[in-house]
RNA sequence: GGGCGAUUGGCUCAGUUGGUUAGAGCGCCGUGUUCACACCGCGGAGGUCACUGGUUCGAAUCCAGUAUCGCCCACCA
């Protein structure tokens, strides 16, 4: 048998995916005979290549999938990639801006989309190029794209579907203006950065005040270009009752305060006190005058804007009066709404003030914000100024500041689809894990707000809605009759819906459900428009479960893999796209789209951060591969894959002269080259941009924490290799497990456990469970026990047969656990398996697969199962480990003679055993059983918990000093645990009140201790009495 | 402000329902290579389980509080 003596995995992964490949092994058509298991992929954004976090993800996809494809399910693992309007496009601009100087606005619309698609079709291959050396099995033949006709067919029966119920609206909404990409961004898109700024108070006159009557009124603001957009000034309207609460509040708070809070609850209280006497009056006189009409004078642009009574002005901050912008600001944007206040807008959509503004229409925010403060000052309007800091909302895809912008933007109404998507869960029709996610999901939706949908962007499902403004409600019907008329051919296919203005005028809508040129041709010469708005992403994005089987098409991979098995994603998303998609699933299809939705960690980098490109300690699996193979990446990942919310992998720059690892540091990671301390010469990173950089090699970006798995593949590929270079003479034969020796039954016991712990953690998406046991088991028991003890019985001509059997059994099945997590190893051992022993298993041969891919996940085989058989091979590892610890202390090279004392029972067990103390203790048995007597000059060793002494003969090795030593340094750790248990063994409420096995159990364990403690103490003093 | 999570040897993490002497990998120390593997074998050192209280016969584990760190959500004239 020639098995090479490394695993390499660079040459032989390409070649086994091919042959998967080739034979279709991860293909999934409908087959009725067998139940369906499907998974969708989380589509990774074409934004960049994937990083770790996406390794993980997809690693925990792939091991649940392979296991369900071997356990004979018809499994799909749908694979695709997301668009993501807005990340991609903002990418792509950037780009544009950097390389070309050019804004989209250069380009066109066309053009831009076009440069898209590009992008997407580099970055779309190379995302699938990682899955595939990743080892991914899914079904390439369906891959998908967010933004390909079959996806598009869904977005538009869905909205088309949900604008023809009415859940689908427009209105005016405070957007998140993005002024560099010109388009709105949502909330999750939006990020705060703290900088310093300040706090401007200004006075608005009022208009003729009456004798008595504050002349003034003063507001304050951090932004005081919006004074522009000004259309009242606010006041509480019952200030008295309003500090009043604040107060009982602030009480309430001080009586469950600690020391350190109460100081400061005590200052609020004072402060309360003063307003209350210096400011309520005033207050009281504001709120009178705004319910009076009266109105205070707009300065700069002096325009009449009235005193509002509303509550939104706290009367325990500030001056208690608050400037209304409602164009600019959310809040104000309530109170507008409340008192049917105009809402002037006075930004262009690239930042700058438009006509409202005045004398400063054209002027940039900042150049706005220092010129309204410098004409107020010379007005005498300017007060105080205070320095702040400032928590300004930044673009999450320009990094540029947010301005709070009105606009027209598309609703979902979000009401009875959040209800639909809460009960799924409260039923658990969808099951979350870890289950403390479920609390966020479900707080999320009961907030039921409604989902703004459009955007401002050029890439992306366009929306499919025609619109016309009419002057009256007259003719706008007459033109819906003549859109009607168009519709008469195609009923299902265009509705439409007219809506009022706040102008007076009307807009009708029409929407078109599926892509028809000629229709759209024939509504755009009524004279309707298309709307040029983009949907956001997450809308696509929340049907892929059923978009990708085909929906609204009823294909036959629909009705048979939907409702899909389960779903792995990161918890970042849960709201954005999990609870989406389970209310698209049930509005659409009426079912959810996944019975079960597993919650994983994140990785951060060692300094405790998410791994991001931008922060340049994002990780490309891609790297982790050249360096450690697909095995020991996916192993490794796979072992992190703990209940735990976070995972911390810190970083190394992989020195691309002497494959030295260099720990990332904060200063570090942003360096364009770095210099390798050990070989001294440069590298570049990922930063790396000047033609001067690049000269020097770009350095992997890696972690040395997948090292161990690294070392765990090769320790599989050489038990392998041991295996495979004994099974000469190999004949299938069948086996009778009665008849077998102690170490093949144990083996066959822990097989049966190990498998039913795999399974079981696995199908509970406990991974690094798995990973753990099946590490343990592959390294300590099977490499280091069974392996060692099957080389003595191999050379034994007698023997050899059945050992081969088993041995063989034992690989076998050891592959295939291994194979969900270590894809590419255990297939290739598996084609030299096969070449040796294509017939094998226990209790009878049969001849197996192909692939360890497409062979049969192990069943756990109880009766193989051996409780008694396990605790006496523990028994045996005892006192293994007891002799090798002698020797270590006795620095003993040759074999030593041993005599062991123990019970009849365990002699019967170790007697059979005796050939196998050569091999793994260096050991030769001399005696054994109740007779054997210590040696003239010995080391004994009691075992804890176990009715044995062994005695090692130390005539000509003794070092009397360290064996002294070790013997009292043991009798110290002795007399320590038994003057625990016997502390706690006097204590009557232990006795009485603790369950009586546990009692029998710590009196068993006394007895034990004081046995040993004799047995050492009586071997310290014959030492003692030999030296001298 | 609300919520979630973390804190265990130098580093990264396990630790099921409370119950012998808290485990692993890496690193460290000692030792060993003809006979699967130095990406290895064997042995060892190293932890008052963040802190304070409580429940209990018994707490790394349950409860309350404190500190530090991280994440999510809301709000900030």
């Amino acid at each position: 048998m020639t098995i090479p003596n490394r695993f390499d995995h660079s040459e032989a992964a390409p070649q086994i995916s091919r042959a998967w490949e080739d034979a279709g092994c991860a293909h999934a058509e409908v087959d009725h005979d067998r139940e369906p298991f499907c998974i969708v992929i989380p589509p990774p954004n074409v934004t960049g290549a994937l990083h770790l976090g996406h390794g993980l993800n997809n690693t925990l996809q792939d091991i649940v999938v392979r296991v369900k494809r071997m356990q004979g399910f018809q499994t799909l693992w749908m694979p695709g990639t997301d668009h993501a309007g807005i990340a991609t496009q903002a990418v792509v601009e950037r780009r544009l801006k950097e390389q070309e100087n050019k804004t989209r606005h250069d380009l066109g619309r066309e053009a831009l989309v076009a440069r898209i698609w590009q992008w997407k079709a580099q970055y779309e291959t190379r995302i699938l190029g990682q899955l595939k050396r990743m080892g991914c099995s899914c079904d390439w033949r369906r891959t998908r794209f967010t933004l390909d006709d079959v996806c598009a067919s869904a977005v538009r029966a869905t909205f088309f579907d949900l604008f023809g119920k009415s859940l689908i609206y427009r209105g005016k909404r405070l957007v998140n203006w993005d002024t560099f990409l010109q388009t709105a961004v949502s909330d999750d898109e939006v990020f705060n950065e703290t900088s310093k700024g300040s706090f401007w108070h200004i006075r608005y006159a009022v208009i003729d005040p009456k004798p008595g009557e504050p002349k003034h009124v003063e507001i304050a603001t951090t932004r005081p270009e919006t004074m522009l957009g000004d259309t009242a000034v606010a006041v509480h309207p019952d200030p008295e009752q309003a500090l009043e609460k604040v107060e009982q509040e602030l009480r309430a708070k001080l009586a469950e305060a600690n020391e350190k809070e109460i100081p400061e609850i005590k200052t609020q209280l004072q402060d309360l006190a003063d307003r209350r006497a210096n400011m309520l009056p005033k207050l009281l006189q504001l709120r009178d005058m705004a319910l009076d009409g009266r109105k205070c004078m707009l300065p700069l642009v002096d325009r009449e804007i009235p005193l509002v009574a509303d509550i939104w002005a706290k009367p325990a901050l500030g001056s208690g009066c608050v400037k209304i912008t409602p164009a600019h600001d959310a809040n104000d944007y309530e109170v507008a709404l409340r008192a049917d206040l105009p809402m002037i807008n006075i930004l262009k959509p690239d930042g700058t003030i438009n006509g409202e503004g005045g004398k400063y229409e054209g002027l940039a925010i900042p150049k706005a914000r220092k010129q309204v403060v410098a004409d107020l000052d010379a007005l005498g309007l300017l007060g105080e100024i205070e320095d702040r800091d400032i928590e300004l909302p930044h673009s999450d895809r320009s990094k540029t500041p947010i301005e709070p912008y009105l606009a027209d933007q598309w609703f979902v109404a979000m009401d009875q689809l959040s209800q639909s998507a809460m009960d799924a869960v409260t039923d658990e029709r969808v099951k979350i894990f870890p289950e403390r996610y479920r609390k966020g999901y479900l707080d999320w939706l009961s907030e039921k707000r409604d989902w703004p949908v459009s955007r401002q962007l050029w890439w992306g499902h366009r929306i499919p809605i025609w619109s016309a403004n009419l002057p009256s409600q007259q003719k706008a019907a007459e033109l819906a009759a003549q859109v009607e008329k168009l519709s008469a051919g195609s009923q299902d296919q265009i509705t439409h819906r007219v809506g009022e203005n706040e102008d007076g005028s009307y807009s009708l809508f029409v929407c078109l459900r599926d892509e028809n040129e000629s229709l759209e041709a024939s509504v755009e010469a009524l004279g309707l428009e298309r709307d040029p708005d983009v949907l956001d992403t997450w809308f696509s994005s929340a049907l892929w479960p059923h978009s990708t089987l085909g929906w609204p098409t009823r294909t036959p991979e629909l009705e048979y893999f939907y409702p899909t098995s389960t779903l792995i994603t990161s918890r970042d998303i849960i709201t954005l796209w999990v609870a989406r998609m389970v209310l698209m699933g049930l509005n659409n299809i009426g079912e959810v789209p996944f019975r079960e939705v597993f919650i994983h960690p994140k990785i951060l980098d060692g300094l405790g951060e998410t791994m991001s490109k931008s922060k340049g300690n994002g990780v490309d699996p891609i790297d982790i591969i050249d360096r450690f193979g697909p095995d020991a990446l996916r192993f490794g990942l796979a072992r992190l894959a703990t209940d735990m919310q976070d995972v911390r992998m810190p970083v190394q720059y992989e020195c691309p002269h002497c494959q030295k690892l260099i720990d990332q540091t904060k200063k570090s990671r942003s360096l364009a080259t770095l210099d390798c301390p050990g070989c001294k010469k440069t590298f570049s990173t990922q930063w790396a941009e000047s033609d001067a950089d690049l000269a020097h090699p770009r350095a992997a970006v890696v972690s040395e924490r997948f090292e161990s798995a690294r070392n765990f593949v090769n320790k599989l590929w050489n038990a392998a290799r041991f295996v495979l270079m004994n099974m000469d003479r190999y004949q299938p034969q069948p086996v009778a497990i009665e008849s077998l020796p102690l170490e093949d039954r144990w083996l066959l016991s822990r097989l049966s456990t190990v498998t039913q712990q795999v399974t079981d953690a696995i199908e509970h998406y406990h991974f690094a469970e798995a990973a753990r046991v099946l590490y343990d088991f592959a390294w300590d028991e099977f490499c280091s026990f069974y392996i060692e003890i099957a080389k003595p019985r191999l050379s034994d001509d007698g023997l050899r047969a059945t050992t081969q059997s088993v041995m063989v059994h034992g690989l076998d099945q050891l592959l295939r656990l291994l194979h969900p997590s270590m894809p590419f190893v255990t297939e290739s051992i598996w084609g030299f398996l096969n070449e040796a022993a294509s017939e094998r298993g226990i209790p009878e041969p049969v001849s197996t697969a192909e692939f360890v891919m497409t062979s049969a996940w192990p069943d756990s085989i109880r009766h193989h199962y051996d409780e008694s058989i396990e605790r006496q091979f523990t028994e045996f590892q005892e006192v293994i480990g007891a002799i090798r610890r002698i020797r270590a202390s006795q620095q003993i090279q040759e074999v030593v003679p041993v005599s062991i004392r123990c019970s009849a029972a365990s002699e019967k067990l170790l007697d059979p055993m005796r050939p196998y103390f050569a091999s793994l203790a260096g050991a030769d048995i001399v005696q054994l059983g109740p007779e054997a007597r210590p040696f003239e000059m010995d080391a004994p060793l009691a075992i804890p918990s176990i009715d044995i002494d062994v005695h090692v003969n130390l005539e000509e090795f003794i070092d009397f000093d360290a064996e002294l030593s070790r013997l009292e340094k043991l009798r110290d750790q002795l007399d320590k645990q038994i003057n625990g248990k016997k502390q706690k063994l006097s204590n009557e409420n232990f006795v009485s009140r603790a369950p009586q096995n546990v009692v029998a159990k710590e009196r068993e364990t006394l007895d034990d201790l004081l046995r040993q403690r004799e047995s050492v103490e009586g071997d310290i003093q014959r030492l003692k009495a030999k030296v001298e």
